[in-house]
DNA sequence: TTTAAAAATGACCTTTCGGTCATTTTTTTG
DNA sequence: CAAAAAAATGACCGAAAGGTCATTTTTAAA
């Protein structure tokens, strides 16, 4: 393969190893293939996604994923994971904008409230990934178990921040209600994709919204 | 195949088409092979179920399989209509013993509240064949969504009946309260699972029994 | 009980799957 | 620039996939 950029391979020369600056070329392609790889998996599944799929979408020999990847199963661990972390950054750079506990509360219930045009291609890799994996991968089931913990947590954070300041009731428990909007929204996320609208959605972050309001000072 | 109950045959003879009569063998095995494929389509996900599966839990030959079905997609369709309807009729006849609106809503919520051993070997459905068809495949996506709309309303009617009622107030928005009630469900589902445990779900279920009581009089 | 129809069988077909490897090309080191 | 190492290639492999069909067995109507 030809031409890409070298973002990748400047940043790891800019690391001493031996070993690394050795491997930056294949590390580049290798990082070029879970980009390309994540939203097919996203969107398809693990299961109905083939290698030729992602052959397709890279460009690349079947050889070349193979020196990259040992299976099939490792790309789609490390597409997991990739799907998870560019979810996680996006979320993360809105949440750095809100001031207030009740802003970081709402700003991630807007991030999360377009299930129709959601910020990942194929939707929610924690609702699409964790279904798949429930029964039958539990390296993934574990993976999807800990995005969920992450999100409950900077939730809670957020809460317990707000009732320490003052903004919210301190009797509201954070831990409960933390996992009450995760479960509203990947629920609402669901429920509105297969209707093809947004509508319903829409009724979930304006309750959450409401609920947070009762709770505020 | 030999030796298998007649229930389904008589249940037909009592239709007197000559069709019928004639496909009622037939039939029979048909209805035999959804109940068995059913439970492995909830669990494994539909593109990862081989016809291979299905005939090792049938003892029935791959031949056999197609005199009943043209294609997978047809009894994989015919197995997410299964699933459903198993449900749904277990729902109801835990639900027929509820007099009151409230406990409608209660016993719907118990009667899925245990995520981890569900009424259905592999979880909601709904979730399930939902997230997998999501981007894939629109006859099962419109399964799924005429599903979960039953649900709602359903939840809708029970809200209503209990306003009619003086259950519950007057002001309480039934198709917002039903959405949400199906949303936290579907998501408490999935974290649950997830974590391996029902400690999510507990939270779930007692915050919705609380809105309940919030909106009883 | 005969007989026609339907159901069941399993060998077989084609395609696609995940995966390997000898060879060539590119990259990197000295 | 030469040599060594790594990456990329694509033909190839066996297994497993979905699906077909001539034949046998079972069912049920006459």
């Amino acid at each position: 393969m030809t031409n890409r950029s070298y973002i990748c391979t400047v940043i790891l020369l800019g690391i001493k190893s031996e070993e690394t600056i050795i491997m930056a070329k294949g590390e580049e392609t290798r990082q070029f293939i879970i980009e390309k790889a994540a939203p097919i998996f996203n969107t398809k599944g693990i299961a109905a996604t083939a290698m030729s799929d992602i052959m397709e979408a890279t460009k690349l020999s079947k050889g070349s994923m193979y020196v990259h990847f040992e299976n099939k199963e490792v790309l789609a661990c490390a597409a997991v994971d990739y799907n998870m972390k560019v979810l996680g950054d996006k979320l993360m750079a809105r949440l750095a904008k809100s001031k207030t506990a009740k802003e970081e509360l709402f700003t991630y219930i807007d991030f999360f409230s377009n299930a129709v045009n959601p910020p990942l291609t194929g939707g929610c890799p924690l609702l699409n990934f964790g279904t798949e994996a429930d029964d039958t991968n539990p390296v993934i089931k574990e993976k999807v178990n800990k995005g969920i913990n992450l999100n409950q947590k900077l939730l809670e954070a957020s809460i317990s921040k707000g009732i320490a300041n003052s903004e919210f009731r301190a009797d509201w428990n954070a831990i409960e209600f933390a996992t009450v909007i995760v479960a509203m929204m990947e629920g609402g996320h669901l429920i509105s994709r297969m209707s093809g609208n947004n509508d319903k959605m829409k009724i979930i972050t304006s309750t959450l919204k409401s609920m947070i309001e009762e709770n505020s000072l």
